[in-house]
DNA sequence: TGATAATGAGCGGGCGCTCAGTCGGAGGTG
DNA sequence: CACCTCCGACTGAGCGCCCGCTCATTATCA
């Protein structure tokens, strides 16, 4: 249940329309810049509207943060549903989850790497709205995990589900976040590496 | 070999003794609303200085934090510097380290979460600094998979050893930067979980 | 008494946000 | 059709505030 935003602008589909100028112009300044260092002036002018007009369709330079982390979540979740309609043990989709869950970090690494830095900067309300959505990503996870184990194909505690599926979501973000440290490696490699790792990590019986 | 940060005042066990005070104070303001909701004005309060005073000992708010950054790490070195003494197989060691680097990120976690959140508001210099500071945390971690390479007591592709690593340093990280999503769990278990996934994902044969 | 350290009012500038005013077009009227 | 009215969207100069940083001045010592 995303929080509503509020705007003076009657017309809502007005508002849909100026919110993705908005959202789009801003996720690259932030990206570039970072939330601080970008003036409510720049992204007014990179959506182009002028200083007033952004203030009709948002509040604050908050709510604009706020709708792209949104966004971002948005997509990354539509996404990964997608990738959940294979047939299979719950071994076999929860590899094929976690290459698809990898190749789309490694897709939108800007925008993850973007979440993990600024949401910090949000209002609290907003903030834990953010981090729910985070969860339901996690919630992804655990749900593949109890399913393996329920057909023993993996081998692990249910008491360690929750801090597993955590660990899954973490070592696939880590190929945006923590890009540097491996710039001389293939990006596949080293999504083949976590999710080898990950699949170990949990007695998974099937490589 | 850390950089220099300058200053005006000759004395240079003044500088250590106020910088001392300036990065105490720093740590608790800056944990408590970030690096840049806290003014300069704070700073210098909080250390027991004058505005003008704050800037003897320092060039700009950057400097203090890179002071942060460097202190913190230093810290984190030198305690898990001190848990490698250990005699033992490697796989022994690994889980010994292990263990030590959790207890110690749980200890500091308000301090890990700072580096992890606003040390992309450092200049680059500073940037890189602290990035290879950290680098050596996970080179500790590098070295040991090694040794466990060497003596068969862990099983895995020596390809694999950079990413492995880092993968050991941020999944006791998250002890600090996930926190919130356990709440109801105790920090020793989670802990205890972490350990036993990153060993199992390494193939160490001594558990 | 001279060098060093500390003071704190204040400068310059930039920022988030506002608001009096303009524009344009949908709709009413004769 | 010409004309007028009205209202929602948009404009951009500018307000008020606050922040990082400085520097003329004062205090403190050896």
């Amino acid at each position: 249940m995303p929080l509503d935003v509020s705007t003076q602008v009657k017309d809502p589909e007005r508002v849909r329309l100026r919110r993705e100028q908005i959202v789009q112009a801003s996720v690259r300044l932030f990206t570039e810049k970072g939330f601080h260092k970008t003036t409510t002036r720049e992204i007014a002018k990179a959506s182009g509207l002028s200083n007033g007009a952004l203030y009709e369709y948002v509040q604050s330079k908050e709510d604009v943060l706020y709708l792209v982390c949104r966004h971002i979540h948005r997509e990354v979740r539509n996404r990964l549903a997608s990738t959940l309609t294979e047939p299979g043990s719950a071994a076999k989709r929860l590899r094929h989850a976690l290459c698809r869950f990898g190749e789309l970090v490694l897709s939108m690494q800007d925008e993850i790497l973007l979440i993990y830095q600024e949401s910090k900067s949000l209002p609290r309300l907003y903030l834990h709205e953010v981090l729910s959505e985070e969860q339901q990503v996690v919630a992804v996870f655990e749900q593949l995990l109890r399913e393996g184990l329920a057909d023993q194909s993996i081998l692990v505690e249910e008491k360690d589900i929750p801090v597993l599926a955590e660990n899954a979501v973490v070592m696939g973000q880590m190929l945006a976040f923590r890009r540097w440290a491996w710039k001389q490696k293939s990006t596949e490699s080293v999504l083949n590496t976590q999710v080898n790792a990950f699949l170990a990590s949990v007695h998974s019986t099937t490589d």
